[in-house]
Formats: C-alpha cells, sequence, structure tokens
DNA sequence: CAGAATCCGGAAGGATACTG
DNA sequence: CAGTATCCTTCCGGATTCTG
C-alpha cells in the first residue's frame, strides 16, 4: 500500500486544506480507490492469484512467491484477511499447520484481477514502446 | 507507485531453472503486477476517470482533483503519458495551455477500472464488516 | 497558466535473527 | 512450521517557493 493518508487530523487547517480535506473523504478515500489501494500492494495480486487454484499452506505460498520475505508475505496475508478476502484457519498440532483460503469476497474478486491480467498482457507492449518513445524523447 | 525494484529485460526460459531474481523478473514484475502499480498509484484512478469525460487542461484537472498537490498531479500526469495513456498537448501562447486526453490505450484501460469500481461499490460495505470484526477480535 | 525545484516526515518494503 | 521482532534503506507524497 502507498503511504496514503489515513484520515486528515481533524483541527490540521492550513490555509487551502479545507476543501481539500472533505474532498479527501468523499473522493480520495472511496470504494475504487481504497481497492485499488489494496490490489497495488505489491504482493496481493501473486497471493490472490495463487490462493485461486485452492487453498495453501503458509510454507507452500512461500515457495510459489520466493520474491516475498516472510515479512511481506505475512503482513499482505494479515492484510487480505482483515478484509475478508481470505481465511486463516489454524491447526494446532505438531508442528503447527496454517492454511490460508479465499473467501467468497476473495473468489469474486478474481475476475476483476483477471480482467487486470488479460489487459496488461495485450497491452503491455504498447506500453513499453510508449515508454520507450517517451525517454528517447527527452531522458 | 509501491517500491516495485526496476527488473532487466525479458529472459524468457523454464520456470524451474530459475533463480530466485529470475523468479521475480517473470512474476513480480509480470505485466499485471505492473499495471496494478501503475493503477494503485494514489491519483491515477481519479485522473483517468476525470479524463474519461473528455480531454481537459492542467487547470481543470487540478480543480477537479483538488485532493492531489501540483506536484502529485504534474508526477501522475507525467508516468500516465510515459505509459501511452494519455497524450499532452501543449498550445503556445500567453499563457499557456496543455491539454491532456486519453489515448486509445488510456481509454482501453478504462473498462478494467470500471470493473474495479462497480466491484468496490458492490463489496466495499463486506470488507468494512470483515474489518471492524477482524479488529474487534483482536486489536 | 502550468509547471519545476526543494525540503521533509513517514510509510513501505527488505534483511536478519529469534521463538512457540 | 509459521510466524514475531528489529533494524535499515528507499522513496512516496505533501507543503512551500520560484519561474517562463
Amino acid at each position: 500500500m502507498t503511504a496514503r493518508t489515513a484520515v486528515p487530523p481533524p483541527a490540521a487547517a492550513a490555509p487551502h486544506a479545507e476543501s481539500r480535506d472533505a474532498y479527501q473523504a468523499d473522493c480520495a478515500a472511496c470504494p475504487t480507490n481504497r481497492v485499488l489501494d489494496r490490489m497495488g500492494d505489491k504482493w496481493v495480486g501473486l497471493v490472490l492469484k495463487e490462493l485461486a487454484g485452492g487453498p495453501q499452506r503458509y510454507g507452500e505460498l512461500a515457495r510459489s512467491i520466493p520474491g516475498a520475505s516472510q515479512k511481506m508475505l505475512t503482513q499482505t496475508l494479515r492484510r487480505l484477511e482483515r478484509d475478508g478476502l481470505l481465511s486463516r484457519t489454524v491447526t494446532p498440532a505438531v508442528p503447527v499447520r496454517v492454511d490460508y483460503e479465499l473467501t467468497p469476497l476473495g473468489l469474486s474478486l478474481l475476475p476483476v484481477l483477471n480482467a487486470v491480467t488479460r489487459w496488461a498482457e495485450q497491452n503491455i507492449g504498447q506500453v513499453d514502446r510508449a515508454r520507450e518513445a517517451y525517454d528517447a524523447r527527452q531522458g
């Protein structure tokens, strides 16, 4: 998640801030942005796609997504659990067993994620070419 | 955009023969994540939706999105321009006039953005309830 | 008008070490 | 096995000031 300001301090009235704060309450923190913010978290997409195939244990996820440190993986899982997108099931045993699984809410987000993936795969080439052209014009 | 590590050029190869770094090149920086990263930028969603209604001048955008500082608005517009999602047209005059407009590529992204918006509006309630429940269990 | 340049606090994310 | 705790670096995003 980017450093999105939680909620503006009540009386922090700077010169031009009044309308800005009110606006943010309406738009910057609107549902769309909140969801985009969560989906934009570095490892959320990968975790969601990984769990789309079915429940997985912590270790499995860690091996499937080696790029994520255990700190980031855990943080990502915790946030998604808090948002109700996945469930965490602890099985007391020796050693402990923890399974993660998408909730119905999490499953309902998959089509959206797939829409992004489809657009990305089809258009990333154009984006790259646009970047090259832009950078060529002026570094 | 989050601090997503830039990754070297594409070197498609067998999935399992690759090291951790190579894995990141394939997945952490895959098209989906690159697009999610850009869409997750704090003001990208609002700018895109604002320009969905047609071309706008810099000042209009600034007034439409008062939550964004000039720096962030400009930075957002520059990045979207670099990615080929919008065009920037400077009309030499006194004073200068600059218009921003979605490119066909940018327009093609709107349905995806709308899909996110639709999901968000329909499910943000569940997310909020899930959070309350989670926080109630343990702060 | 439409920005560029600068300073700054703080959040994000990674690496490492330790634990029930 | 599945985390927690800690430290550290990067850099995002806001505020302010200056310019063609």
